[in-house]
DNA sequence: ATGAAAGCGCTAACAA
DNA sequence: TTGTTAGCGCTTTCAT
């Protein structure tokens, strides 16, 4: 394996001590500009490149931030974790990334990540925190940042989830539609609990009462629901409500209203004309598809966090802080006025 | 930060030397039951967690791979990187990511990870290999392999690029187009260059000049030119050209094909009445926009590329393998048969 | 400013 | 089988 040389041979080379050498490595002040160099030139001769773990063992520190993360297939959070491969690429972390498919293997990976100095902080991606891992976390003082989740001990960074589909939903209700259903997601996930309640909560504040039947989730739980199966398979079942079927929809996200676009076509329903419907999170293909939809600031929230853990790191003592980004509507081409039909 | 327990007061407080604390915790043979339960139960008394860098340190080596990936955004590396993951997962080895946007960076990663120890090996994404770095890599005998990429030194595992293209303009050649266009990306990308292979072979074998005009690629080179932007661009090249367009497309990626159909549809230009249309990639959306593909076994690559990287690392005198998947075409509605038109 | 020496927490060779 | 000891390659006092 690459180079056996040590700070040893590079000091032996030098002409100094080892010490010297490792103070050259680490920029210490207290070493002339000509040892210094000379030094230098010895490492660069002798292609020294530093043991990582030997300095991670002696410095108590690792310099690595740890990501667990759920299904990172899809694109939201590709796009995040984005964000924050640019924000530890600028601080000179490594990312290590645990994929978990479930609860117990978060506990598993945040087990190995307690290891003392194993990593330096963490983000929490997506999950809801096992409460029994709460306690543990905490006095472990492991700076820890919670992405599209929440929990009162850990900072966060997340959008106003209610707020947005409050939004959209109002969007449609503007829009002339009393009758709206909405496409949900597992409740196992907090973002999907927020926005029904945010959805629920726009329907109560104009007078229509909120009923259970309007909300459907699809048979398919994987990725929490948040896929397109899930939102074609629900949007199957509204169809089959007849003229029951409400005349618009707000879905929890991009990606299922895509499922029930095209559940839509099949039936052939056509959007906006006989259909409306508004997503969530303004995927890339959102765009194309010139759906409506409320807008996350996906990348700019990984980079959020890291800078956020980072300051946690510096000051492990500040106040726990939840920083919320607002989802901005974003009018496209899958929503129109409520019409009253003939048959 | 977590446990400041060692393997010293575990050894003390089950009365035992800190080797045989060592050997349970390496499950070596030579402890005796007894022992070894009293030992663990000390273990889990105190929460004991061992320190994974002296264990590394120690060890001489890291259990932990390294995947150097550009763009990890795209739907393209992000199935692959799950079957990497899970690969990675079921080895109990970590992954760290570094995320690179250009050659000289891909080069940067390189010189950290051949740190002695650093990592146990190498997976490198979509990547043509800086030929200066090769000498340093084959020194360092780190086991090493390529994904959707190919260099005669390493192992690699990627897809016929070349018979797919081949295949998918072919399928074009079938419905009895004779004058198809192609939307390229970058030429550094050592999977576009392999597919514009393919496409002048199939022309050439079906006796159709290779004409330049009929290829062009997106001035967006964001990933290669593999993005939307790009292919919708190219299309609108294509567009201008009026009755000197293509009746057909082979596009090299799904996500481009997306952009070109979007660039149609501006252009009232129908899909498949007016113009046909090959993808490559068989992404998630592929299906729901019915687009005609070839399909890449993403997930699998991901996978294999484990797999093999671990028999390299088992036995790194291995004679180097390049394992290639066959694309396969995906009909769906996005071709249709040449006819004449009228004007 | 610099060298020597004592850790960091573990593994592994060596005795016993 | 088990304890002791010498590394692993670095950082960091503590003298000088």
């Amino acid at each position: 394996m690459a180079s056996r040389i040590t700070i040893y041979e590079i000091a032996r080379a030098a002409g100094v001590g080892i010490g010297t050498v490792s103070r050259v490595l680490n920029n210490h002040p207290s070493v002339t500009p000509e040892t210094r160099q000379k030094v230098r030139d010895v490492m660069r001769r002798m292609r020294y490149q530093p043991h990582t773990y030997a300095q991670r063992l002696a410095r108590h520190h690792s310099e690595t931030i740890c990501a667990v993360i759920p299904f990172f297939t899809n694109y939201f959070f590709a796009e995040i974790l984005r964000g924050v491969q640019e924000g530890i690429g600028r601080l000179g972390y490594d990312l290590v990334l645990f994929g978990v498919n479930d609860v117990s293997q978060a506990e598993s990976s945040i087990a190995r990540a307690l290891q003392r100095g194993r990593v330096d902080g963490m983000l929490f991606f997506s999950m809801r925190l096992p409460e029994k891992v709460v306690p543990r976390l905490r006095e472990a003082r492991l700076p820890i940042v919670l992405v599209d989740s929440y929990h009162p001990d850990f900072d966060s960074v997340s959008v106003a989830n209610a707020n947005g589909a409050y939004d959209a939903t109002e969007h449609l209700l503007s829009l002339g539609h009393c009758r709206i259903g909405m496409i949900t997601a597992s409740q196992l996930s907090i973002s999907a609990g927020e926005r029904l309640d945010g959805y629920k909560r726009a329907l109560e504040k104009n007078g229509i009462r909120y009923s259970k039947e309007l909300v459907k989730a699809g048979a398919n739980t994987k990725e929490h629901g948040f896929n397109r199966e899930a939102g074609c398979e629900a949007m199957s079942d509204f169809v089959r409500m007849g003229s029951e079927m409400p005349s618009a929809f707000f879905v929890s996200s991009d990606i299922q209203a895509i499922g029930a676009l095209a559940a839509l076509s099949e039936h052939s329903l056509r959007v906006p004309d006989d259909v409306s419907i508004v997503g969530f999170d303004d995927i890339e293909l959102a765009e194309h598809l010139r759906l409506t939809t409320m807008r996350q600031p996906m990348y700019e929230m990984g980079e959020t966090a890291v800078e956020r853990l980072r300051a946690r790191m510096e000051d492990p003592d500040m106040d726990v802080l939840h920083r919320t980004f607002s989802p901005q509507l974003i009018v496209r081409d899958t929503c129109g006025p409520f019409i009253v039909k003939g048959r």
